[in-house]
DNA sequence: CGTTGGAATTAACTTGGGTTAATTGCCGTG
DNA sequence: CACGGCAATTAACCCAAGTTAATTCCAACG
């Protein structure tokens, strides 16, 4: 991964630093990157599998906040601007391997060199755009049309993961789910 | 504002470039700051008033994105980041003081100084928190719970906005907004 | 003080998701 | 090949939100 970053500028000592703190480390499907509740003190570089981060209701109810596949970053954004404990839970869906990278370390490497900031400006900025677009949909769209709209953009997602947990993602059950796409069968 | 980027620790040819290149405007309650399909190439730092992001979709049913008040920015990321039309509309709910800085503008003033990207760099990462929070309350929340939470956080707008506008926030219809104040009165 | 217009409430009915539970389908394994 | 277990479907019933429309409330204004 130090290589992720060589590619986006970072100083040397930023790299440095990076391999001194850097953790690669390996976990089985069903393994907790993050439990809700507890403090979350790590950002996770995702470079092989899938992960899904969910939240569990005080009635033990499951809504999946979003997957995370290979390429992309993962870890709980209140934990690691606000210091507290994770409001929800990371698990492996599958095999995954990642680069384990302190809270700390990072937000220091982001003060120090410029580059890694903008690195992490880049990385906010798309996150905030994705979130909107999540927005858009739960405000905008009916459960029906936001399972239309996951299976276009997420076509490649949909064959890794359950029905049941792409119900969760769009905030329905597993239940309501499999009518819809009996209601879209015939039509 | 060119204090406000003072107090962000900006370099002095930023605030140089700012001064020359910010509008101190003034709106009426009712008028756009961006009407949506339409390209918007300004960010808004509101001073003064109220606005409100609202999409309408294509069968016309309107839902609030947001709303913005004095001491917060608005405009259209996707505009800012892909250049492209924005997707929502910003209206004044009250007469709007705002100073208005063209995207270009901001977007140079971010390479040059790192001040700036830091800015930037909090700006984002705040929204992104935002965004994630009402996130949750999409995915987790009865329109019941959105609506007692939405109260307790903003108690201050409560008194500004319509209640339609709420229940338009909520996602939800202002008949259903309605009902849901009566279940609450008796309890 | 009556009028007018917007906001909010109320009513009656429809629709679609939640809930619970039974049933079916599909592998993988012994 | 039969079995066990998980995923998905189906069914029956309930309830909350959508829809449409009528009604009430209230503040602004002449």
């Amino acid at each position: 991964m130090t290589q992720f970053f060589a590619d986006a500028g970072a100083a040397p000592d930023t790299l440095k630093t990076l391999d001194a703190n850097i953790r690669s480390l390996s976990f089985e499907a069903g393994a907790f990157l993050i439990r809700q509740g507890e403090c979350a003190p790590n950002l996770y570089f995702i470079t092989e599998g899938l992960v899904k981060m969910f939240y569990i209701t005080p009635d033990g109810k499951e809504f999946v906040k979003s997957f995370i596949c290979e390429g992309q970053i993962s870890g709980s954004l209140t934990s690691l601007i606000e210091g507290r404990e994770s409001t929800f839970s990371i698990v492996c869906l599958e095999q995954v391997k990642a680069e384990v990278v302190p809270y700390d370390v990072f937000q220091s490497l982001v003060e120090a060199d410029p580059e890694m900031l903008r690195f992490g400006y880049n990385f906010f900025q798309t996150l905030a755009l994705k979130k909107e677009l999540r927005e858009h949909s739960f405000l905008c769209l009916t459960p029906q049309e936001r399972y239309q709209q996951f299976m276009q953009d997420n076509a490649h997602l949909s064959r890794r993961v359950t029905q049941a947990d792409i119900a969760r993602y769009l905030g329905i059950t597993p239940v309501a789910l499999s009518r819809i796409r009996g209601r879209g069968k015939v039509a």
